[in-house]
DNA sequence: GTCTATATGTAGATAGAC
DNA sequence: GTCTATCTACATATAGAC
């Protein structure tokens, strides 16, 4: 595959240059995650990575396309979570509530026990999720794992339009990553922090509302 | 209550200052509600209000102080509209989906019917319920009437701990702003418009999650 | 291929004119 | 009380050194 002839070959880069850009691209995720892209300057993403401003152009492009490098980098390990858990689970049968902890219990756990690079990406996906402005990023990288799983579902309600399984759909994920990144706001309205992970009452809460909202 | 003696007095606004302020709130809240806080400049704000950014300063005082100003401009409204169907609700009795109906449908009539403002209001609550940079903001003007709410919920399931009501209360407001915000992305996952407000199947979603996940 | 110094534009804020 | 001209600082992007 490789071609050494050709005359725009280039170097392989060096393992201090690796490093230098993941450092990057972990600042940019964070920083990204708690002020937004705009709020979020190259200078500041620079000084958490321990780099320069300049350095941060040059390994992560311009800062839109950093915006998008950073969404790529893990959409396609969790997607490839989910889609596993799916059809690991599609093998033995398929109810609602065990297609729904396919979806929705890798982000958690991530979210959960990930680490911090994990929980900013669970910020950054709410993010992405929520604003137009990232349309093309969500249609990229988010919609054709969504697809499935919306086509998997709408396999369990026959009689239900796919319209109304992809807008019930929206609701769980959007429910999904209110647990993700705003859990304060749930601890704030109820007096006191809110014990477990959370995600079984997010399954419990997501079945209900699907049968609800989408048997025949 | 005036006192023509204190020397400190001010005079009245004019009609046309009211009407600069007016158009620049208004400016303010589409495009707060469009780029995010750091995405939209006082400048910008000031070009789609037609006046200058000096003005927008001079009326809005600081930029955060002018984002907040914005957020509180509308929120006693909704809330007194919110509380009110509630009231009127709870009069003759008291079921699930009526609470839901006067919690969730004030906020996405508005957004669907209340002109492109409501509808950039509705993205501005998405985003500060979303963001803890916004806490304080959510806590004054938003977290009264969801106290109100998540006690009459909670009287609804007395078994279930406050917590869990919080937390499917939060569950439950995500998937509304869901539907005022990110409706193009269910259109998108579907590949056809969703018809109607959407009301009716949030409600359906909202009232079976809440009894799933509350139910004793 | 890797990195730095710097150009160019625009941000938010305010002193002072009307 | 209302508004404008302008100040300082920092944003992103890139030309060119290593």
């Amino acid at each position: 595959m490789t071609d050494d002839t050709a005359p725009t070959r280039r170097r392989a880069p060096s393992a201090r240059s690796l490093a230098t850009r993941a450092r990057i691209f972990d600042a940019a995720e964070c920083l990204f995650a708690e002020r937004g892209f705009d709020g979020a300057s190259l200078r500041d993403i620079a000084a958490a990575a321990g780099t320069t401003a300049g350095l941060v152009g040059f390994h992560g492009g311009a800062k839109r396309d950093m915006f998008r490098a950073v969404i790529a980098r893990r959409a396609e390990a969790l997607g490839a979570l989910r889609l596993a858990a799916l059809d690991a689970h599609l093998a033995k049968g398929a109810d609602l509530r065990g297609v729904l902890g396919c979806c929705l219990g890798p982000i958690v756990d991530k979210a959960a026990n990930g680490g911090p690079q994990w929980r900013a990406y669970a910020r950054l996906m709410a993010t992405v999720s929520a604003d137009p402005r990232w349309r093309d990023v969500s249609k990229a990288y988010f919609d054709p794992v969504s697809a499935r799983f919306i086509t998997e579902i709408a396999r369990l309600f026959p009689t239900a339009p796919r319209s109304a399984v992809a807008q019930a759909y929206v609701f769980t994920i959007s429910a999904c990553l209110a647990l993700c990144t705003a859990r304060w706001r749930a601890d704030a309205l109820s007096g006191a922090p809110i014990p477990g992970s959370g995600l079984s009452s997010l399954l419990n809460f997501c079945e209900g509302g699907m049968r609800r909202a989408l048997a025949g």
